[in-house]
DNA sequence: CAGCAGGGGGCGT
DNA sequence: CGCCCCCTGCTGA
């Protein structure tokens, strides 16, 4: 306490200790949360001013969200992590797996967390000088900022000298961490419906109702078993209003053949911020991402490469439907099937990046990248039909037989098997074809055997 | 080799 | 968004 002409400095010791207890159990209590992140499925009340504080992407997004009470999806971005950052953003300190660090660092960046991915106290001279980000260049990768170091060595090292309890420590396996919280979840779920306003600000989609998040994962929650976690995950993710759109139709009735079962299966709209983040991230977070491949992730296997596609916005809410109801067509244990599958169609992924078939998916700026993969299109149409593969999803269905396709072209071209119709014939034999691309195969039985010779069009048996 | 299916890109509306 | 074209893989005759 300082005294000068009668006046009285009161200072409160330790205030800043007290003032991050309480903001700690206010996001306990869920009190006075305006918030709720939504990540793998979980939900996390927090406060709009700590998030803003801690970071200028949030505050950015706040800025734009008129929505009193606003749900973010963060897609590709572990619960786990998600949590540590919330234990950092509001304690200050968070002890993380050494191995799990370059993943936290990397979602940081995602976040612009201060003080992990960006300067807590931009240097005004560097700003000057330089850019007006330098911590988000090539350069300063390779040399992390003090703090990032500072924190780095505080986490590597045993003795964490907080006197915070460790927030709930990354596990090992990024998969099995939701059962462990699936209580949690649950009361975070119900408390979710308790929200006044309903207005939802997703990542995907701005303007969902926050049930639409909730139920499925409920339901997903409690129906499936563990292994389908993958699974589920997908079905957390996804909304599902708006598959009762496409689901009314999605069983197409081709020649007044018999109807069936009702899909309520559909997809989302658009995203609105994740071009904002895509803006905000000039830079790709290739050696974040690079590091983080080199750890346990699951998605090392493929990743490993260290191609990553152009723009990478991991929030990119290609989230479905949440309507992941097995379907009679699906048989087997769909979410072990799903699971092999997500690594199967990365890979092919992959393939098509790397192989790139001079479709420049590395280096083109294309607006659109699935969270799941590498592939990136510039069409939204073209992404929700791709996310599908990874989802499983299927709202296409055959009224003539249990068939159903992620695409109503598909369905199309599948139905062509029951009517008979083939509409592409060959101009050189009497075949006739259902799939253009089954005539073109032909067709090239043909060009094995004749020849066209350039000053005559007839062609010319060979062998 | 044919049939079927999955998946990506282009283009018009 | 829907349609179309394309390529590819798998399977069975």
């Amino acid at each position: 306490m300082m005294a000068s002409d009668g006046m009285l400095s009161l200072s409160w010791n330790n205030h800043k200790a007290t003032f991050c207890h309480i903001l700690s159990t206010l996001r306990e209590k869920e009190r006075y949360t305006d918030v709720t992140l939504a990540c793998e499925g979980k939900f996390y009340p927090v406060h709009k001013l700590v998030l803003s504080t801690c970071s200028e992407y949030f505050e950015k997004m706040f800025e734009h969200t008129p929505c009193k009470h606003p749900v973010v999806v963060l897609k590709d971005i572990k619960c786990a992590d998600m949590e540590a950052l919330l234990s950092y953003m509001y304690d200050g300190v968070v002890s993380v797996l050494q191995q799990d660090l370059a993943r936290l660092i990397k979602a940081a960046e995602l976040l612009q967390i201060k003080g992990l991915a960006v300067p807590d106290e931009p240097p005004l001279k560097e700003l000057s000088k330089k850019n007006a980000y330098p911590w988000s260049s090539r350069d300063d990768r390779s040399s992390p900022h003090p703090k990032r170091r500072r924190r780095e060595d505080m986490m590597t090292s045993t003795s964490q000298g907080s006197s915070l309890p460790p927030p709930e420590s990354p596990p090992s396996s990024p998969q099995h961490h939701q059962e462990s919280n699936q209580s949690w979840d649950h009361s975070k779920s119900h408390s979710q419906d308790q929200r006044e306003d309903g207005v939802d600000q997703r990542v995907g989609d701005p303007v969902e109702p926050a049930v639409e998040f909730s139920s499925p994962k409920q339901e997903a929650s409690h129906n499936q078993e563990p292994v389908d976690e993958s699974l589920v995950k997908e079905e957390v993710i996804e909304g599902s209003e708006d598959n009762q759109g496409e689901g009314m139709d999605s069983r197409i009735e081709y020649g007044g053949m018999g109807g069936g079962d009702s899909n309520t299966g559909g997809e989302e709209q658009g995203s609105k911020f994740p071009h904002q983040l895509d803006t905000k991230h000039p830079q790709p977070l290739h050696e974040a991402v690079v590091e983080a491949l080199a750890g346990p992730s699951g998605m090392q296997g493929w990743l490993g490469t260290g191609e990553l596609g152009g723009g990478f916005s991991m929030l990119e809410g290609y989230s479905e439907d949440g309507n992941q109801e097995v379907h009679p067509a699906s048989t087997g244990p769909h979410g072990t099937q799903q699971s092999h599958q997500m690594v199967g169609r990365a890979n092919d992924s992959l393939r098509s990046v790397l192989g790139g078939a001079g479709k420049g998916y590395i280096t083109s700026k294309k607006k659109h990248q699935c969270p799941c993969c590498f592939y990136t299109t510039n069409s939204h149409s073209h992404m929700r039909e791709h996310y599908r593969t990874h989802t499983g999803e299927k709202p296409f269905s055959c009224s003539s037989c249990s068939y159903q396709s992620s695409t109503r072209r598909d369905l199309r071209k599948h139905f062509r098997v029951h009517t008979g119709e083939k509409p592409y014939s060959c101009s050189v034999c009497l075949y006739r074809s259902a799939n253009s691309s089954d005539l073109k195969k032909h067709v090239r039985t043909h060009d094995r055997l004749f020849v066209v010779s350039p000053l005559s069009p007839q062609r010319k048996e060979v062998d």
